[in-house]
Order: C-alpha cells, then structure tokens, then sequence
DNA sequence: TACCCCTAGTTGAGCACTCAACTAAACTCC
DNA sequence: GGAGTTTAGTTGAGTGCTCAACTAGGGGTA
C-alpha cells in the first residue's frame, strides 16, 4: 500500500467549488420541483422519460436503465407515482414476469405543468451564466466522466457478481 | 405568462450529459466511501471540515453553514456520528443556546482511514480522464455557478421570511 | 418432463433528508 | 426590567433511497 496520490492545492480547491456548485444546484432544483410541482426531481425525470417513449409505455426494466435507476428504486417510485395517478402498471402478455409503466394523462398533465418551471430554473442558473464556449466546455466534459464511468459500472456489476459466487459457493 | 424558454436541442444534449455524469460521480463516490468506510459522503465531508478547524472544534452553526447544510439535518447527521463515538457534543459556557461539535480519536481515525480511498476514487473517475485544461475550465465554470447561486439562497431565505410573517400578519 | 439457473420485479428494514413545530436562551427597546 | 422578537439547536413525522431477501416466471439441458 503506497502513499496515495493526495490532491494538491489547485486541485482541492477545484474539487471543492465543483462540489459546492453541484451541491446548490442540485438543492436548488429539488426544492424549486418540489414546492411549485410537489414531485422530486427523480419524479419528474421519470415522467420525461415515459412521456418520450412510443406510446407513453415503457418495460420497468427498460425504464430503470434509461434513468440510470436501480429496479428497486423505480419500483419504489412507480408504486407511489401509481398512487398519485400519475402511471399505470400494466402486466406483459409475452413475458409473465415482466410489468410495463404506462403514463396516464394526470401524468402528463403533471409534467407539462411542471416543465416551464423546472426548465426556466435550469436555464437560469446554469446557461445564463455561462458563455456559450463554456457551455461547450461543460458538455465536453460530462462526456468524457461519463466515459470514465460507465465501463466502471459494469465493472463494479461483475465484482459483485464474482463475490455473490464466491459466497455461494462456501455453502 | 409567456411561453418559456425552452432549451436548445444542443442544450438539452448538455443539460442531459451534466446530469448524467454528476449522477454517475456522485453515485460513484458514494458507493466507495459506503462500501469501504462505511459512511456515507456528507459524513465524510463533516469530518474534514471538522478535522481542519483549529480544536477540531466547531459550533453548530458554523459547521452547518461550511458544509451548507440545514441545522436539522447537521443536528441529525451529529446525532447518529456521535454514537458512532466520532464527534462528541460540549455546551457553550458563553452561550448556552449554543453547542459545539468536537471530532474525538475516533473520528479522526475514521476520517484518516476513509480519506485516500475516497481521493483516490475522486481523482480517478474526475481529474484523470480531464485534461488540465479542462481541470481549469470546470474550476472557473463552478464558480461563475457559484456567484450565481448564492445570491440566489439569501434570496429565497428572505422570502420564505416574508412569506413567514404575511402567514403570520394573519391572526 | 424435471431440474437448475437466470431474469423481472416487489418487498421491508434501515438510513438520510426535509419540513414544520418545538424549547430555551439571548437580544432589543421602551 | 419586562415583553416581544431573534437566534441556536432539537425533535418527530413523512419521503426517497439502498440493500438484501424474496416470489415467480423463463430458458436451457439431460
């Protein structure tokens, strides 16, 4: 175990501020969504995503990858946007297993009520501030993290994997 | 009301990208410092702000507002830590509203333990992949998100102030 | 056909957070 | 110096998350 690579101060201070910046931003869009539409940002992502979809209908599977959720958490969720009238469960014919969530319209007369807000909040505090050649920077950026991370998800998936087996097969 | 600003296909690209990669990150991190400390980032960021202070000392408040956290949430979070044993509450003498938190041997060898797998992880997943000229341009596009957002906090606390005593003004 | 493993989705417990309500001490101002 | 207002911090209920355990159906192989 060698000494590990601290940040230095340039670094830090970076790490820091990126941070700080995410942090608020992140707690400024929750609480705009939750007090003018009453629904998380989760929520609304959701709707999005479904309202997309050919048909308003998605596989809970399909769903889960395409908001980057986990199963249980979207099952989680769905139960409670059923309650509030805002998707519908629907069983699959060709796969006894599988459910499909299909958008109803109190859904997406929720999410069109929610968007101009929620839009407005983002432009305000992201895009207004920033020049279009930083807007550029920004997008550059993102892709090259998600690059860094999404084989490390699939990564992380497999060690997980590798020691589920290991467990199983002490027994 | 007039029709909002609606974002640019390239926007949405951008917005979607950014979100995707501080989900990705955070998750990320997240899952490290759970899995290999065993707790989760806000306690981990309590513990280095704490760590700094001269004493390893600090009010409440002031520790609520250098982590931008809520009271609550902070009076919660010093809860939970404490019977951990990593923080121990010690009255004010002066002010005897006031509380301090004060980081034990414990926490800090928690914090000590925690630390390089959680940079490591940082620099990993962000300051590799980015080009120091990226690392640059994400530092200055933080902050201009910065100056932007803060304004904007006073600006909603003064209104729920306001909204506070017109509720008030009622009986 | 029977067996075994894999996949789809749900469930419940536990944790962190928010929000609103609360206690108690300090300040202010006549 | 006493009443009203602020400030410091806590508390409890409700919500969304994670993790692990579970049900149940699909798919392969002998």
């Amino acid at each position: 175990m060698s000494e590990p690579r601290w940040l230095t101060d340039e670094e830090q201070r970076t790490w820091r501020d990126f941070s700080a910046a995410v942090g608020m931003l992140r707690a400024h869009l929750e609480t705009q969504l939750q007090q003018d539409a009453g629904m998380p940002h989760t929520y609304y992502e959701l709707l999005v995503v479904l309202s997309e979809a050919p048909g308003q209908v998605m596989r809970m599977s399909d769903l889960a990858i395409a908001t980057r959720s986990s199963r249980s958490r979207l099952s989680h969720a769905i139960a409670r946007m059923e309650a509030n009238g805002w998707v519908r469960r629907e069983a699959c014919e060709t796969d006894k297993r599988g459910a499909f969530a299909h958008l109803t319209q109190a859904g997406l007369e929720a999410l069109e009520a929610a968007a101009p807000g929620h839009v407005e909040a983002v432009r305000s505090s992201l895009f207004d501030p920033l020049t279009p050649e930083q807007i550029r920077q920004l997008g550059e950026i993102s892709a090259t993290i998600i690059d860094q991370l999404t084989p490390r998800c699939a990564a992380a998936a497999a060690e997980e994997l590798e020691r589920l087996e290991r467990d199983t097969a002490g027994t």
